[in-house]
DNA sequence: GGCTAAGGCTATTAGCCTTAGCTTTATGGC
DNA sequence: GCCATAAAGCTAAGGCTAATAGCCTTAGCC
């Protein structure tokens, strides 16, 4: 029996596949094994924390990759086209693979390595308030603001939530003007 | 062995008591038995479709009674304070039933009793939406928006994804006055 | 009084995760 | 060039789950 060469990363690699292709449902160790070629008992060499560790895992690989995503596409913008181009990357992201952003939620969030993927995505949309020169806490505020505005439409939108025959993108460009006009205007004026 | 007296609707209750206290991975069709004093293939007689079907009743219960809550919420109140209790009432209830929120969207999208169920919440939406006088898909477009924020305020704090120690409620106030200063002033204006 | 249907049950199958312990491979030191 | 050792694979086994099949009993109605 040859060696297979596997590593952690390539676990990780071939679990993705699955998830994209069959769904978090078809997340399994014996899936991710047999398309590694290997028994299934002999991931835990690789993933020792067995299912739970691959899905964390797997949610700190897409949090890495969507902050990366984002990060290349602000590069050069400010103000409202690096928020417009931020919005676009991260509605992108999911649209186009709907099970890895879905499975973001789904790991503990109180772990290092998710945590110093998370700073990174925070980091893009801090970079990118930067243009707005909010004071102190409230570019946090403001950060949280944007990146709820971005997960909520992206989750309700690959969930298939939005019923309604009217365009989704038209939606979408009013949700952005909402979020720029309120950072133009920030901190926003109560009624 | 006397009868238990089950129903579908004791089942979810008993469902969703288990959802409270042990989170999704608890949720087993072998302890929802366990609480009903039945043994777990007795459950098919009352969830013909068994552990997707429950998630599916699950789904469309919790539509309801968040429904519900929002609609109350909201009695007697139009724009920005609508808006403003429309938000905390939501917020309120994922804070309060955070597995129960989040087994929402795990249920497919399709289905007809869930449709109904959302319907309902949409039309909640809608109406706090009616003291903007909105025209045609305007209104469509903003109450998209309006779910959008507080599903994503919602979904990410729920799972703890804000980590930074600024306080919460202040971004949910910051939240709330880019909503209702982008309501007031729709279709919201470019740059 | 007996029939029917609903609501229980046990037994069984299939699939999964996980642990334990053995075997083989590759590697690094002498 | 050989041997020790650690890494990486394996098989076997245990325990959990969902789900199906088939049987029995209860409750209610004609």
């Amino acid at each position: 029996m040859p060696r297979a060469g596997l590593t952690p990363r390539a676990v990780v690699d071939h679990a993705l596949e699955l998830l994209d292709a069959q769904g978090p449902e078809g997340l399994t160790l014996a899936a991710v094994a047999a398309k590694a070629g290997v028994a299934t008992p002999s991931l835990y060499k690789h993933v020792p924390g067995g299912l739970p560790e691959l899905r964390r895992l797997i949610a700190v690989r897409v949090t890495e990759d969507l902050a990366t995503e984002l990060g290349e596409a602000v590069l050069g913008l400010s103000r409202d086209e690096a928020v417009a181009a931020l919005l676009d990357a991260y509605l992108a992201y999911a649209g186009r693979s709907p099970y890895r952003y879905a499975a973001l939620p789904q790991a503990p969030q109180d772990d290092a390595d998710l945590q110093q993927a998370a700073a990174r995505l925070v980091g893009v949309i801090i970079a990118v308030l930067r243009g707005y020169a909010l004071a102190g806490e409230e570019a946090v505020h403001a950060a949280r603001t944007v990146r709820a505005m971005a997960h909520g439409f992206a989750s309700l939108t690959t969930a298939g939530a939005f019923q309604l025959a009217a365009d989704l993108s038209a939606t979408r460009d009013r949700l952005t003007r909402v979020l720029t006009e309120g950072l133009r205007h920030w901190p926003p004026a109560g009624s």
